[in-house]
DNA sequence: TTCCTTATAGAACGATCGTTCGTTTGTGTC
DNA sequence: GACACAAACGAACGATCGTTCTATAAGGAA
């Protein structure tokens, strides 16, 4: 790796913990430089311009998600095993991650979505991507007949991001410690309204 | 009401459709004052510091919430009537409202849930408030008999909030035409797990 | 080492930010 | 109409914003 990806991945690294905090939008070039002890121009320079280094905040979060959340749980078996696994990694995700405010990409999702942009464009197709992962996963679980065969996988995956998102406002904004608790809680009733009955008596 | 007042309210009514857009944080004097076709220093005056200008707008907001959401499910009979108009009022006060960029706390709540201050203060009390009344129908509902008694009041204001802001999302972010939809499916979902079963067969 | 490329620094640009000040305009009261 | 007070303006402040330019320093291949 050469010395240019090397710095550029330690600005990406710090705009990264910062964004989590303030925002992308709050990102500022002149703040980002002082943290790397760089110039402004310097930093400038491996970006171009500013949303470009917001875009490549927003990419670097999607990477950083993929490895952390997903890849993980690809080892386990299909079905509900590997819908609770990521659901766990992504409830635990912020902690796992360099992310001391939060995620990055749903802060951004709520930052953006009514400014039209190449920035609203990528939080999108990130949390849309991420959808068709939840969806594809919930299918396989009713594929192997865990989950009912007429499940509403649309809206299965519609609550799943329900539950994720107050648990980050719950422990973000309220210091709720039950947060983790209730979010399982949450989706424990989820999947039992989905399940298949084994048993009738 | 004297001129000073009305003029306050004239920029307060710009600065919460504003608001909904760029979020709280967004908003600049400057800006504001282009729009209300006033001088910067003129409409500073109104507020002292942009802090002031921004709690102004919170408040503002908290008001119109009250009148529009809370209120009118009042006239309703104490349980699930009235906590059924709650969250229909709630889903659909962004359009009953001027609020063309969603709810102004709600996206407040995801901005400054990491940046200590006055701003966070009056957010985290705002939803602390609601979450409190959300609280207080629901064991009304318990109380009518028409929720189980060992209702988890808690667990139920943990959800609901899930189902709005993935709602808000869905809407937002994604334009899905079904959001209300799967909304309302997700209120009824959690409703009837909760709901005292009248026949056994 | 030599040479070319890449990376970083420094200074400056115009724009906008929130804020302050002194002045002018407007409103309401005696 | 005269007066007191509130409201709005216009100009300017220092700071920071993203960006551009030119120049210096470092990196890597021959």
């Amino acid at each position: 790796m050469g010395k240019g990806e090397q710095t550029r991945q330690v600005i990406l690294d710090e705009a990264f913990s910062l964004a989590s905090c303030i925002g992308v939008g709050g990102l500022s070039i002149g703040v980002l430089a002082d943290r790397t002890h760089m110039s402004k121009s310097g930093l400038f320079a491996h970006f171009g311009s500013k949303e470009e280094l917001q875009l490549a905040v927003l990419r670097e979060s999607q990477q950083r998600f993929a490895e952390v959340v997903v890849r993980p749980a690809l080892r386990l078996p299909r079905g509900l095993a590997r819908l609770h696994a990521i659901v766990v990694n992504w409830l635990d995700w912020t902690k796992t991650c360099n992310l001391p405010g939060g995620c990055v990409i749903n802060a951004a999702a709520a930052e953006f979505d009514d400014q039209p942009g190449p920035l609203r464009d990528e939080v999108r197709n990130a949390l849309l991507a991420l959808n068709r992962t939840l969806a594809e996963t919930v299918a396989k679980a009713v594929a192997t007949g865990e989950l009912r065969s007429d499940t509403d996988v649309e809206q299965f995956v519609f609550e799943l991001n329900g539950i994720y998102q107050v648990t980050q406002q719950s422990r973000r904004l309220f210091n709720d410690p039950d947060a983790d608790r209730r979010a399982l809680a949450a989706f424990d009733r989820l999947v039992r309204d989905y399940a298949v009955i084994h048993a009738k008596e």
